[in-house]
DNA sequence: CACAAGCACAACCATTTGGTTGCAAAAAAT
DNA sequence: ATTTTTTGCAACCAAATGGTTGTGCTTGTG
């Protein structure tokens, strides 16, 4: 997991971490999360009918990395890279917890309308 | 991909569909999110205690919006605005059909290694 | 050795993003 | 009738995003 330390105006120090969701955003992105989901690839193997180049490809792995959604094994001359689909939790525990909070708004009206006819 | 072409309130032009994973990927959006999961506001009740300005609002519920994230309904001179988490499945989907794979990786990895032992 | 494969790093570019300020319109309240 | 609330719209801005090309450094291979 990386932390980016950014130095602000007024000499603050904000802890910025790049999120999940952001990871996720990119449909390239989550190309390459699927991808990987198979199992290890070193980067040409990535770049391979992905229609864009090494380079941009490696910016979007440097975005995963510092989310922590994947990680590097050097062997030999290739860089292969892993998947790490545990950070997806996050995602998944926001989403639900919404939901569940949704689910609940006509009980919640309800208990406002019971409330209010005591009154 | 479905692409929704609807002249509506917000005189928003809806050409290309903009994606959940975008919608979520901002902070800001998610509390509006989270805020609206409560139950309907109008834009002033989503402005309070959000730190930015209601312009600032207003671009967010703009994409919100784009995504089918949130509905309006004019009341008077208010405007409120419903969420619609249905749209957050496609997250939730595409998250456990990622995960599935990756789960079965080192049983490929085992297909893999007992072909090359026949051969 | 010479050469190719695989990759990292830097510079550059256009567009998008996430905010701001200012102003105008319509509905409600006084 | 005037003022206040609530909202919409446009212009502006800095920074981030998503790509590109070019260069050069390792590491295997003939």
């Amino acid at each position: 997991m990386v932390v980016l330390v950014v130095v602000q105006p007024f000499g603050c120090i904000m802890i910025e971490r790049r999120d999940v969701y952001q990871a996720i955003a990119d449909p390239t992105r989550r190309m390459i999360i699927q991808k990987l989901s198979g199992g290890p690839l070193n980067i040409g193997q990535i770049v391979e009918d992905s229609g864009i180049t090494r380079q941009g490809i490696a910016k979007h792995l440097k975005v995963l990395y510092e989310c922590g959604m994947i990680s590097f094994t050097q062997k030999g001359r290739e860089q292969f890279c892993e998947a790490r689909l545990e950070q997806l939790d996050e995602v998944v525990d926001w989403v639900n917890a919404s939901r569940k909070l949704w689910g609940q708004r006509f009980k919640k009206l309800d208990n406002f309308l019971a409330e209010t006819k005591k009154q």
